[in-house]
DNA sequence: ACGCTCATGTAACAAGTTACATGATTGA
DNA sequence: TCAATCATGTAACTTGTTACATGAGCGT
């Protein structure tokens, strides 16, 4: 149940229509929690029915015009009230190590150019972090928010670099087969479905 | 489409019950890729009518019977295809950095239990990998099988000191609002919902 | 006969994804 | 007026979750 508590955020943080709450959603929050604007429209109506926000009166009803939501007292509380709820952490749930493991069984084939793939793409996102953290968090400001936020980024940041670093090494794992048995092995693709049969 | 291929590549790795299936994907495939039984009998009825898997022959169709599966070359074919596909990363999808980001809205009351709580699990979930490590990758042997298995466990064991190390910095950062500024920004809540008042 | 565990399943729902539909506004 | 864009929505489907149902085999 977290979409709906990341849209009372996001629109505590500022009110919003649905289509920007969408825009938003690609970027700051959607670093962390992406949504479609499908999603949100469904979610909007459904908070909107619980009591938990309101259309803003300016907006008409008809379709394709603009609708503006703010967050009720209501809907506050229970953003409170969730944020302090015990919840596990998620197990893992990764289908690159997925792939990898399946590689195991059937061959590594094509596994080492989407190893690459990724390291770039996580690279990339490194980078974005890294500059949206100069951008935002300069060295004076230090309030409660403050930290909170840059704790959450520098999690993206971590992570990436997390990534990154794996990616490398277990790049430069498979790399070599460094023997020379296992060089033969890798230039002898005998049929669809050997399993890489090495020494 | 991962639950399929993680269910192609255990049952490649040895063929399986459902309830087989469901203790595995409780430990070793469950600990990157999580299920139910319910999810895991529901595609192994999808496999089987698609022609990727097959129940042995040995076991009677009554309920309540067990009956054991094998996958059948064109399920090899189509998890050797998917391993090698190219498919994006999924962006990070974390409860608890949107939970972070909520307590700069609503107020961190809650929050620092929580945090030491995930570190305390996640701690736990490091030990277990490490001693996986030590118990099934042995410094000796060194096939790609050997190297994918590790790569594998070894994300894990990165991702959960990453969070371990997240999470230490993460209360450190918190604990002490230190300076007087910020104690005053404290405590000076204007409306609802009083942020993190501590001394 | 009873309860326990093993084993397979159904049903209903919640959440996320993909494709498409429809109206309003604006500038060429 | 036409096309593009802004904006809101429907529909159908897939995946994951929760609760429950049912039968087989075994020990007491």
């Amino acid at each position: 149940m977290s979409l709906p508590h990341a849209i009372l955020t996001a629109l505590l943080e500022k009110p919003s229509s649905g289509l920007e709450l969408t825009r938003r959603f690609d970027r700051s929050i959607g670093y962390f929690w992406s949504a479609t604007h499908q999603q949100i429209y469904r979610e909007l109506g459904k908070l909107e029915h619980e009591g938990y926000i309101r259309a803003l009166p300016s907006a008409q009803p008809t379709r394709g015009q603009k609708k503006e939501y703010e967050v009720l007292p209501a809907g506050r509380a229970e953003l409170a009230r969730w944020t302090a709820e015990s919840q596990d952490p998620k197990p893992i749930r990764d289908p690159l190590l997925l792939r990898l493991r399946a590689a195991g069984v059937v061959g590594a084939e094509g596994i080492e150019s989407e190893l690459r793939r990724h390291l770039a793409l996580h690279q990339r996102q490194l980078t974005e972090y890294l500059e949206i953290e100069e951008r935002d968090f300069p060295p004076g400001r230090d309030t409660v928010e403050d930290r909170l936020r840059h704790a959450v980024l520098r999690a993206g940041i971590d992570l990436e670099t997390f990534w990154t670093r794996w990616l490398s090494r277990t790049l430069a794992d498979l790399e070599p087969p460094a023997s020379p048995s296992a060089a033969a092995e890798a230039s002898t693709p005998p049929a669809v479905d050997t399993p890489t049969p090495p020494a």
